[in-house]
This record gives C-alpha cells, sequence and structure tokens, in this order.
DNA sequence: TCCTAAGCGGAATATCGCCTTCCTCTTCTA
DNA sequence: TAGAAGAGGAAGGCGATATTCCGCTTAGGA
C-alpha cells in the first residue's frame, strides 16, 4: 500500500471515530470523508461498506479502552478507583457511543477481552468492599452506552452521581 | 366538532404519545397515523403541522406528570420517596422519551408549573436532609430526558442506581 | 528523470423514506 | 334523507444519502 495510501487510511479513521461519536453509526459518508479532508471516493475505496468501517473502528476503540484500562489499573490506589477513573475517562473521551453504536457489531472477541479485564477489577472492588454487590460489570458496560448518546455537559454532571450510586452502600 | 372527529382527535393523540416516545419527535407521520387506526389525510386534518400536534402533545403530558405529581406527594411519606417515586414512575411509563423530544418546545409555561412543584419537593427533601444538597431540581428534571431514549430495561435497572447517588451523602 | 500503476476527488446518478396534497367515497346529524 | 363534514390512501414531490465512475494527480521504482 502506498504511503498517502496508508496515510488516507488512518485520517479516515481518526475522522469516523468522532463523527460516529457524534452523529451514530449511520452518520453520512460524506461527512466523514470531509471530515477526513478526503474525497468519498477515496473513502469508498479504503472501505467498500459502511460494515468494514465499522468493524475497524470497533476493534481500534477496543484497544483504546484497554489500553485505558491498563493506565488507570496501574495509576489509581485501588479496584473501585481504577473503574471509576476508567468509567469517567471513556465518557469524557466520548467514546462511549461509538461503543452504543458497535454494540453487537463486530469484534466480539475483543470486545470479550475487555470485559474480562473490567470484570476482573469489579470483582476486586467489590471485595474490598468498595463497590456495591448488587451490581456487576454489565452495569459498568452498560452506563458507557447509556450516557453515549448525550454528549456535553449531561455526563459530567451524572456520571459522578451514578458511580456514587454504585458505591457500597 | 363531529362526534367521530372527537374520537379520532383522541385516538392519534394517544398513538403519537406512544410513536413520540418510541422514535422521537421526528417520527414518521404516517406511522402514527397507522397506530391511531387513522389515514394519514385525517392526521393531517386534525393537525395541519408537527408543530401543532407536538404542541397538543406537550399540554397532554404536562399535566399527566402533575397528577403523578401529586399522586405521590399525597401517597409516599416524606419529600425525598416522593420525589423518586415521582421519578420512577415517569420513566417506567416511557413518558420520558417526550419529555426529551418536547423540551425547548411549547407549553413553556405549563412546564413552568411542574417544575416549581419539583422544585418545592426537592428543596423540601433537602431540607429534610433525605437528598444531597449539591444536586437540585434541574437534576431531576434532567434525569428524566437522559433515561428517555433508553427505553426498556435500562432505566429500571440504572434509575434506582442514580438515585441512590442522590441520597444525602 | 521518467513511467505507470495506484490513488484521488467529486460531480453525477440512483435510491429511499417521508411529507403533503387532493380527490373520491363514507358517515354523521339536523 | 340531504348535504356538510370527515375519512382514506394513492400519487407526486422533495431532500438527503449512498454509490459509482472517470479524468486528473502523484508516489516511488527503474
Amino acid at each position: 500500500m502506498r504511503a498517502d495510501a496508508r496515510r488516507n487510511r488512518d485520517r479516515i479513521l481518526e475522522a469516523a471515530r468522532d463523527v460516529v461519536a457524534e452523529r451514530g453509526k449511520d452518520a453520512p459518508m460524506e461527512l466523514i470523508a470531509r471530515r477526513a479532508g478526503v474525497g468519498v471516493g477515496t473513502l469508498y475505496r479504503r472501505f467498500p461498506d459502511r460494515g468494514g468501517l465499522l468493524a475497524a473502528l470497533a476493534e481500534q476503540y477496543v484497544h483504546e479502552l484497554m489500553d485505558a484500562l491498563d493506565r488507570t489499573a496501574a495509576d489509581e490506589p485501588d479496584a473501585w478507583a481504577a473503574v471509576r477513573a476508567f468509567v469517567l475517562y471513556s465518557v469524557e473521551q466520548g467514546r462511549g457511543a461509538i461503543a452504543a453504536a458497535l454494540a453487537g457489531t463486530s469484534a466480539p472477541e475483543a470486545r470479550q477481552a475487555l470485559v474480562r479485564r473490567v470484570d476482573d477489577l469489579v470483582r476486586q472492588a467489590q471485595a474490598e468492599g468498595a463497590m456495591r454487590a448488587d451490581a456487576g460489570t454489565d452495569d459498568i458496560m452498560e452506563l458507557l452506552s447509556v450516557f453515549a448518546c448525550h454528549p456535553g455537559v449531561v455526563p459530567q454532571r451524572f456520571l459522578p452521581l451514578m458511580l456514587d450510586g454504585l458505591d457500597r452502600r
């Protein structure tokens, strides 16, 4: 693959990430192309169909979250703090929208790996008595989706409240 | 107005309430008509434009919430319990979607009245020390919208957690 | 430097879903 | 029972997006 082609592929993926976060997975292809500073033709050359684009996006996204998880797990003092930080980070990035848009879509195995990692932390947080026991990993993952379609100020306000609700009772 | 016309008007409003709750305020007019067991023509005869329909919907909606508020305020033992019950009821009804769809739309004066009533309860709940003081009426109203676009099981799971997050810390 | 395959842009075309109108048939009600 | 009001839904129009196609540009090896 030629160098410029590679560069454009990366740009497209980057643009798609933002646009999908803003407008959902049905966002106009032309918007993505424009955002990437590229013609629609180029977009279609790289990703002949929307599905392929979303799949690539999903994979990249899961890996990013994975990295974020590693980082917070290392930086935070305990498991519950790490979970909180992870959720806040993910939603702040506005990437939750991608999770929602992509839920059920491709890359299920990568997602599985992520879920397993979150699950480890959650169990640990509960074992340490910091997180209420009647909620679980599914709730955390769902949380990312729930706040996905509310960009801007809403998550910033509610997510902390929501996480307080998950504290040990 | 002829009796059948009146009957259809009511049916349309009822159908619109459900459809808007499911698909947002841009839901296809034909879907609303079909749901009401009526032709599109009839829908357009009663509500020449979408705005009129939404306005009627908003007014009806606010009144329903008003009634719900009165009921819970009377039934529940204290103000905070009433607020919780009100929120849970509203979202369970799936009407939150309408609130979201209609936010900013018509019937601002009716909405004002509702907000004022909620505000009374919230202040009382905080005065009684049952609700955390760093959250307010705006948060409660926003709550209705936040869970609006997540019909089904999600609110049932998260709303209680969210409300726990609003408990006195 | 030159050649050419790969790549690019974006106008043009095809599709699709929804809005809105309008005309004919039906139903109230005085 | 007449006639005004109402109902239904096919038809036409419109805007937005997907997708193709082809002439022009460029990277990069010989």
